[in-house]
DNA sequence: GGGTTTCTTGAGCGATCACTCAAGTATATA
DNA sequence: TATATACTTGAGTGATCGCTCAAGAAACCC
């Protein structure tokens, strides 16, 4: 009885993922969604039930999708050389619509609103932090890096590192890859 | 024959840059601004143009500022010791009104729809840059550290781990002091 | 084909946006 | 005191914001 969805779900997050992490929430209109998504208001909030909604969903897809890299990076590379490639692949990908991280993006545009998607985004990053925190912990358990450092602050600074490339790599006139190498170096000494 | 402005020009711009700062480009409504400075409308467009101008008055003042507490910090510690401290203060500011830097908030917000006042930002972050790598320079014609690095590399770096702890800092539950500290430690093993 | 159900359409809602301007008020000089 | 000159006021501008909803179109069942 029912009749299909003109688009793929999937898909259709996808491309609002990449417009609010490119335009950041503020700056993506809804009129800017119906173009991207080619959807009028009417199946917009049919199918999403607002902006917000939406927002929340392509941030979680963000964080998924990103968790996800790593993880496959460390299942080809094993732990210390996932996180040394990380950093280069972060800011390399040519389709990825911004350098900057979209978690880091949506916590400083929202946080001081309190918005409740700012808590998300912190959350998502606190998500990130714990996963390179394992892998840290896994490498010391293997004896691969020095025991000297609780795995908490490695993974603490390793993610601000990261976090500051990606800013910086945003910025036009900076060769952003110099830094993640230096980044990769700085494991090396661990 | 004229009448005296009611409001100090200055004070208006340091509580205009403030609010900005905290809540961004898109964050800050003109209701916002016209509560804080109390100013109506008329006043507010005689006094400053637009919200446009306002802002970039307001991003001048910061960038301007930021310069001078360095200055002031090489003065009256030198250099090494002011770049040591510099992350540490630039996050335990109680009056400030945000953590992370604004040159970077704005410079993520707008840089996508390419506003102007995002390559303001991106100039004033590059004029931080400068500062930091004659820094680096002089403390490599005296000696004080190894010449082995290009300074405009180690300021490039240097920022980039600014701009990572700010951020990290304007997360909570994440202890940004600890990374200042590490980003100071580094500085010694050059 | 008729009936049901879901999806799509797009005009239009109230609210808010940045901003304007004519009128009023205060301070200076003459 | 009279006049000129800022500065302040706040109602109101058109544009855009996120969003609604009644009506139409398309795909399924019988």
């Amino acid at each position: 009885m029912p009749r299909k969805p003109n688009h793929d779900r999937n898909e259709l997050i996808a491309r609002a993922r990449d417009l609010f992490w490119r335009q950041g929430w503020a700056g993506t209109s809804l009129k800017d969604l119906e173009a991207v998504l080619k959807m009028k208001p009417g199946s917009f909030y049919a199918a999403f039930g607002s902006k917000e909604a939406l927002f929340e969903i392509a941030l979680d897809k963000y964080a998924e999708d990103g968790a996800g890299r790593l993880a496959e990076l460390v299942e080809a590379h094993g732990a210390m050389e996932a996180l040394k490639r990380y950093p280069g692949l972060a800011i390399c990908r040519e389709e990825a619509p911004a350098k900057a991280c979209m978690l880091s993006k949506t916590l400083l545009e929202l946080q001081a609103h309190g918005h409740p998607l700012a808590k998300r985004a912190s959350a998502h990053l606190m998500g990130m932090e714990e996963q390179f925190a394992a892998l840290f912990a896994q490498m010391q358990d293997e004896g691969e890096i020095s025991a000297a450092h609780d795995p908490k602050s490695l993974a603490r600074r390793y993610q601000s590192d990261l976090l500051g490339l990606r800013v910086s790599a945003e910025r036009e006139g900076t060769d952003a890859h110099a830094i993640a190498r230096e980044i990769a170096e700085g494991l090396s000494r661990l």
